[in-house]
DNA sequence: AAGCTAACTTGCGTTTTGCAAGTGTCTGTA
DNA sequence: TACAGACACTTGCAAAACGCAAGTTAGCTT
């Protein structure tokens, strides 16, 4: 997997591709789902997402991401300690491709996961003042 | 990457998580792609495809969307020759996931990925009377 | 200044991927 | 009905990516 911007491998002109050349792993999406729902995320809180990243991968993916303009600190101008990360705009702008994949998921994939977790429509990226 | 089913490592009960589970690798998603846009494909068909999945890879992401009623055999009683594969109706879901994604790329990896193509919106599914 | 902790980095074994070559079976042609 | 070629895979091996555990570094905190 690259490791910065100019390292991407791209495998063809179609944007479809494109997008998974940058994506299309069994993290990247989950970092973005992260910040989509909480709106800002330290490194030590994407450690603790239930699916388990390790920390040599987070590191590196975080490092793309970055690169790409889909994450950013918070302080750019901060140390990294306690500098949490947020979605760019162009990171945010992966939403609607996450809902639309959660959605699909829940319909389609209960046969084989029967124990999948409903989400509610539109997750808030916002504080929440209860559970 | 899991080869049936029954194999496959469900990191957690997020549906986000569990679509990424099946479909978050560089090949899946473009296979589904390209049953999106020319409606059935050989295995060969697959092969030419400009990013170029080798055989090995190809056999084994087609017996699992197999496997997970995403894709079938067009004939399911005839021989594995020259019969194309389709989507189900699972696998057709996913053509608004593809259609985020692509429009994602195209505004928002124009930057680092210049000559990306553009796709008109909704590419049909059917055949088409020229190239 | 000493200790704690968050944010990484490194090393190494395991798994997945990619390339090339091989195998088996259908199918049209003679 | 034998044969050639095409198609759909399978196998073997080298290269890359991943995953775990154990460092390392640099800000707080006291």
């Amino acid at each position: 997997m690259a490791t910065n911007k100019d390292d991407v491998d791209w495998r063809s002109k179609c944007p479809i591709s494109s997008a998974l050349d940058v994506l299309g792993d069994k993290w990247s999406m989950l970092i973005i789902r992260d910040l989509v729902i909480h709106g800002t995320r330290t490194y030590s809180d994407f450690l603790q997402s239930p699916e388990g990243i390790s920390t040599n991968i987070l590191a590196l993916r975080l490092n793309l991401l970055t690169c790409l303009k889909l994450i950013e600190r918070i302080n750019p101008d901060a140390s990294a300690r306690n500098n949490a990360f947020q979605l760019t705009k162009s990171g945010a702008a992966l939403r609607p491709v996450l809902e639309e994949l959660g959605r699909w998921a829940q319909t389609h994939l209960k046969e084989f996961h029967s124990d999948m977790v409903k989400i509610r429509e539109s997750a808030k990226a916002t504080v929440r003042s209860s559970s």
